[in-house]
DNA sequence: GTTATATTTAGAGATTTGTCTAAATATCTA
DNA sequence: TAGATATTTAGACAAATCTCTAAATATAAC
């Protein structure tokens, strides 16, 4: 997994929004859209750079592209989180 | 917790470097910078960032100013990723 | 008090990022 | 095939970010 592509997806506010908008099921891009006041130029942007981080899949439906949450990343990116800080009562105390 | 903060610092690698360095134990801004390539400047900056994230913490000792993990803010942190990702086995299927 | 060490602040410059408009691609429907 | 809808790609621009050098601040040691 690619740590650095995953911290950077989720520090944009719109992006964490969109993942947020998929955690009901996989949604057209269209149907993320009409959440966020932007243009659908802007909004491809935002799901390349999800898809870019693997925290999302894609599959074309006809007219439509279905996004869909990539739940197994969620596993890595806590991993990613607990990883950053110790574990609890194993800190180092004063110096 | 400003969680746009905490995803902005968690962004950048040296950042995410400074908080792994600082499991140990906590350090002195000159402790911490000999692991990188980057001026004390340069390096100020990313302590202002994390420090505005409340992820780190300050304490002036004499000459130094000694840095250590909010460990406070792991928990928050934690709840922010997985409220981020539908909970196993809740997730929307196909449509 | 002067000098040295540790760190931050200020300001500048290059790169990255988020947004837009315009155009391109893909699919559906008639 | 032609036209409509859905989405992406290309290119431009402003704002944010990371880095640097130079200067400022704070403490320590002499």
């Amino acid at each position: 997994m690619k740590q650095q592509e995953v911290f950077k997806a989720l520090a944009d506010p719109t992006r964490r929004a969109i993942l947020k908008r998929l955690q009901g099921g996989a949604l057209t891009a269209g149907e993320i859209g009409e959440a966020f006041d932007i243009t659908p130029a802007s909004l491809s942007h935002h799901f390349a750079v999800l898809k870019h981080a693997d925290l999302v899949r894609t599959e074309r439906q006809g007219q439509f592209i279905v996004y869909s949450l990539n739940s197994t990343v969620m596993e890595d990116l806590t991993r990613m989180v607990l990883d950053l800080f110790p574990s609890k009562g194993s800190q180092g105390g004063k110096r």
